[in-house]
DNA sequence: CCCTAATTCTAATTATCATTAGAAAAATGC
DNA sequence: GCATTTTTCTAATGATAATTAGAATTAGGG
């Protein structure tokens, strides 16, 4: 049962990759199989459609950010305060970005572009991601962590701007997210 | 003379909408060409092929925004110091990009999805806008208008960014530039 | 109105693609 | 080794697409 698991994994790998490379139409089953070390008709042993491998990988792209923000908040002692929580979920948020660019890059880019319907699912997750971090936010700023500001949820779009735009120029392998996290937040947060 | 000209602009302006919203594979010529009333066949009296309308619509995305920028920075009078410039040319470009958010949007969302060829023909543009933002914050940080920082490049990518991100959240004709310009300088260039 | 050039259309053509059917071949347990 | 299950393959099938050829239509100037 093992191996299974395994062939299905490198599938979905290769398809964010594909489709963070070429899109959501432009990624053929064809090329998904080939780079999978197999032919396009086995890939339907593992997947129902395209379409499915698709949804998967968007789902996995925001999963893997969420999951990895939540436990390094969670992992800041509570004697750290409110500004050590905002740039450890910086530096989580930015790491999984690029630790797992293909994924990332697949639902960033593509969302966009995404058949209703499928968009549609994905909203949930994303919105309670867009929550996570509005609360975040606002403990922090009600905690005097922040310069109160006129609106925190535009400082929480730029911040999402300005982290998932470092997909599109942090070169690969490059990438210290917790150098580019401390500057972040010190451009974003610091009004000292 | 003139009919010709504003059927092309027409089939420029709805194919730009269907690269923003379909991406460059997912759009049909057909689409483009129904969404202009018209067949198919007959965009090809006006171009060559789907790719040379795409990248017409990719240039025009690029160029609006960076004419603007810099047409609003040289507004500016030379007694309002750099400060004011920045502002201007963030409202500038966040003008444009909502203004012909079909145009930016095609562009930004589609590069990274570009077959390389046209990328690579793109990128003497793009680079070019970089460079031009470059010189204006390090006019900037030279006279003093901004806090003294460890590296100005990456303020620049965040900047970039946090505006850019503004045509995935930002409802159409919700867009107030100046305002979302001056919470946006505010907060990243204002160390006072 | 008529002639010419500009514009748009219908009907191929040729390719590519997602998906399915069903046969081969690998792996697994006995 | 053999039987069964899992995995992968080859070969259709049926759609859909970009592009072209060439005919039909429209528009403007005389």
């Amino acid at each position: 049962m093992l191996k299974s698991d395994r062939t299905r994994q490198r599938i979905l790998n290769t398809a964010a990759q594909e489709f963070r490379k070429r899109g959501y139409a432009g990624t053929k089953v064809n090329d998904i199989a080939f780079a999978s070390n197999m032919r396009a008709a086995s890939i339907y042993y593992y997947f129902e459609s395209k379409d499915q491998i698709f949804e998967e990988v968007l789902e996995i792209g925001l999963k893997l950010v969420f999951d990895a923000v939540r436990k390094a908040v969670d992992a800041v002692p509570a004697s750290s305060g409110h500004r050590a929580r905002l740039q450890a979920a910086v530096e989580a948020h930015l790491r999984m970005l690029h630790e797992y660019g293909d994924y990332s890059s697949a639902n960033i880019r593509n969302f966009g572009q995404t058949p209703e319907e499928i968009q549609l699912r994905q909203m949930e997750q994303r919105n309670a991601y867009g929550e996570y971090w509005r609360d975040l936010l606002a403990a922090a700023r009600d905690a005097g962590a922040l310069q109160d500001r006129a609106n925190l949820s535009l400082l929480r779009m730029f911040l999402f701007g300005a982290m998932n735009w470092t997909l599109e120029w942090v070169k690969p392998g490059k990438m210290n997210s917790s150098e580019l996290a401390r500057e972040l937040c010190r451009t974003m947060f610091d009004e000292s």
